[in-house]
DNA sequence: CACGATTTAATCGTGTACAATATATTTTTG
DNA sequence: CAAAAATATATTGTACACGATTAAATCGTG
C-alpha cells in the first residue's frame, strides 16, 4: 500500500501519461502550433504574434498592459515579441502622452491591411481541427471553465 | 462584402480571441503550467521535466527517441532537458551497446525514489482543476481526438 | 564487402514564457 | 509639496520548442 492519508492512492493506470488531462492540453497546444505554422509562415507571423494581431484587429490601439491581460502574457514575453512585430512593419509603438508609463501599440497600414487574411487562416484551421461548430463550442467552453478554475488558485 | 469564394465569410464576432478554440487550448496550457509550478518547484522539476519523469516511472529505461515519441518532442528539445535532469541526479544516460546510435535514459535511485511523490502532485492538480472525474475524462478524450485530427494534416 | 541511404542524438539559431530586477512615471500620503 | 507606494515597461537569466544542420552508427543493396 502506498498512500492512505492524503485521500485515496491513485492506481497506476491513472498515472499513465495518456490519462493526464494536463498532457492532453499540452500536446494539443503543440499540435495547434504545428498546424498554424505553415499557414502563418506565409505572412511571416509566429502563432503568439498572430494572437497579438487578432487582438489589435479586434480592438484597435491598445497599451501593452491590456494586450497582456487579453493574452495572459507579461511584459517579459510581450516586449521582445512586439519589437519583432514593429521591425516587421506591422505595428507601431509610442508612449502615451497622457501617461508616459504606457506604451500604446497601434497597427500600421501594412498591419491593418493584413486583417483580410483572417478568413483564409481561420478557415484553414477550422478545416484542420476536423470539428463541427458544436464540438468547437463545447470544447472551448469546457476549456474556459477549466482555465478559470486553475487560475482561481 | 468581404469573402464569397472560399466558403462563407466569417462574422467579426467569430473572429474574437475568446471564440478561438486554439486560444482556449493555448491559455489553458499556460494555466496548467502555472498551477504546476509551485508544486514542482519543491522537487526542482519543470513541467516538461515532470512529463519525462512520468514516462520513465511508467515504462522504465527508454531511448531518447521513444521518450520523444511519447511526448511529441524532438531531440532539440529533449537533449538539453535530459542533460539538466542528469545534472540534477535524477536520470542516467548511456549509449546502447547493441546500437551505439541510441542513448538509453534510465532512472537513478534518486529519480526512481521520487515516484512516490506522484500521488501528492496529482492530487493537488486534480483539486486545482475543479473538475470531477467524468469531466476530466470527457475533456481529455475530446482533446485527444482534436489532437489526432490536427496531426493527421 | 563496400558505399550510399537511413537512423539517432546533439548542436545552433530564433522565438516564446516567466521570475526577478531595473527604470521611469504617476499617484498617494504624510 | 515631498517622500513613499504603486504602476507600466524593459531587461536579464533560465528553460522550453522547433527547424536545420551535423556527426556517428547501422542498414541495404549491389
Amino acid at each position: 500500500m502506498t498512500n492512505k492519508v492524503q485521500g485515496q492512492a491513485i492506481p497506476d493506470e491513472e498515472k499513465r501519461l495518456e490519462r493526464q488531462l494536463c498532457f492532453a492540453v499540452y500536446a494539443t497546444a503543440h499540435a495547434f502550433n504545428r498546424a498554424y505554422k505553415p499557414i502563418l509562415d506565409r505572412f511571416g507571423l509566429t502563432y503568439p504574434q498572430y494572437l497579438v494581431m487578432l487582438v489589435l484587429w479586434e480592438k484597435g490601439c491598445l497599451p501593452v498592459k491590456t494586450i497582456g491581460e487579453q493574452l495572459d502574457l507579461d511584459s517579459g514575453t510581450l516586449s521582445p515579441l512586439l519589437k519583432r512585430l514593429e521591425q516587421a512593419g506591422l505595428i507601431g509603438r509610442a508612449r502615451d502622452p497622457k501617461d508616459e508609463r504606457q506604451v500604446i501599440v497601434s497597427l500600421t497600414e501594412k498591419g491593418a491591411g493584413m486583417k483580410c487574411q483572417v478568413n483564409t487562416i481561420m478557415s484553414a484551421i477550422g478545416e484542420a481541427t476536423g470539428c463541427d461548430m458544436d464540438e468547437v463550442a463545447n470544447l472551448r467552453d469546457r476549456l474556459q471553465r477549466l482555465r478559470a478554475n486553475l487560475t482561481a488558485e
